[in-house]
DNA sequence: TCAAGATTTAGAATAATTCTAAAGTGGATT
DNA sequence: AATCCACTTTAGAATTATTCTAAATCTTGA
């Protein structure tokens, strides 16, 4: 998995951008930034803390569209682990996400190619699929 | 999937909550025959309103706590598809949802065998799998 | 029967998300 | 350069989802 440069993360953010028919704006910039820099899986309202700091008039409402704005786009998955905030991640390589139940870690896992293959119903498209795998990690499994 | 009788679901739920020591209540009781008697996912909302049908004083923490004590006893599982509310499955064999993104409803689809030896890393214990697929049912993809 | 602990209730409180209306921006067209 | 239009952002209100609280009720075992 190799790590693009800062160039080329906002390069590919305007050509995905572009091909949803979207602006680049300065919100979006930030908001993809913010994602892209500390990759925890944060909540929109982390999200929105991180990208004031920035970028301190941003609003609320404005994390939230540039948060869909992304998904849309393809540049971010929304992922939801259990009750409560919606949590999002920059990684769009196929991969499941591993959350332990014990200390709420959230950890990216490989996954194996036959998932790709999961027979859907006749007549049925599949677009993408969410793995989330519960369980405990290795630090608190020591404990 | 071999359907259960009445009398093996109600044998089933006291069986369940006795092994974690939790009492069997009316208001467990009925909770668990709104998430059996029609199998389409409902958010704890939904489950709300339909148990106050038949149990008109049953309050909505009620609801809430029935719903996590299934889930604690394994006769229900949550399941996280989108931003919103948290949806309910009393189909406890290995399976996964399928959600459709135009009209909503989550159809039950099987899984492989594969999916179990999902390699976790060393040291981490995975409890349970959620695999949800996103797309477009048949009935959409149609129109 | 009594005490302790579990459970339920109503309603308040909090958290997460969406909506609304007004203002701002940028590019295309005149 | 002025104007138009669609896209965006903003602040704050509104809504939705969930959790908390304190009092009342029920169960069970001593």
């Amino acid at each position: 998995m190799k790590a693009r440069s800062h160039h080329e993360d906002e390069q590919h953010l305007t050509e995905q951008l572009g091909a949803t028919g979207l602006r680049l704006t300065p919100q979006r910039q930030q908001v993809y930034d913010v994602l892209l820099h500390k990759r925890d899986h944060p909540t929109a309202e982390e999200v929105f803390i991180r990208a004031k700091k920035a970028m301190p008039e941003i609003s609320h409402a404005t994390v939230y569209n540039c948060l869909d704005v992304l998904v849309k786009s393809g540049l971010a998955r929304q992922v939801q682990l259990e009750r409560g905030a919606t949590r999002f991640c920059p990684n769009m390589h196929e991969h499941g996400h591993f959350h332990c139940s014990d200390c709420g870690t959230i950890y990216d896992v490989g996954l194996p190619a036959e998932l790709s293959c999961v027979a859907v119903p006749q007549g049925f498209r599949a677009d993408n699929y969410d793995v989330t795998i519960h369980g405990i990690c290795a630090n608190c499994a020591k404990k």
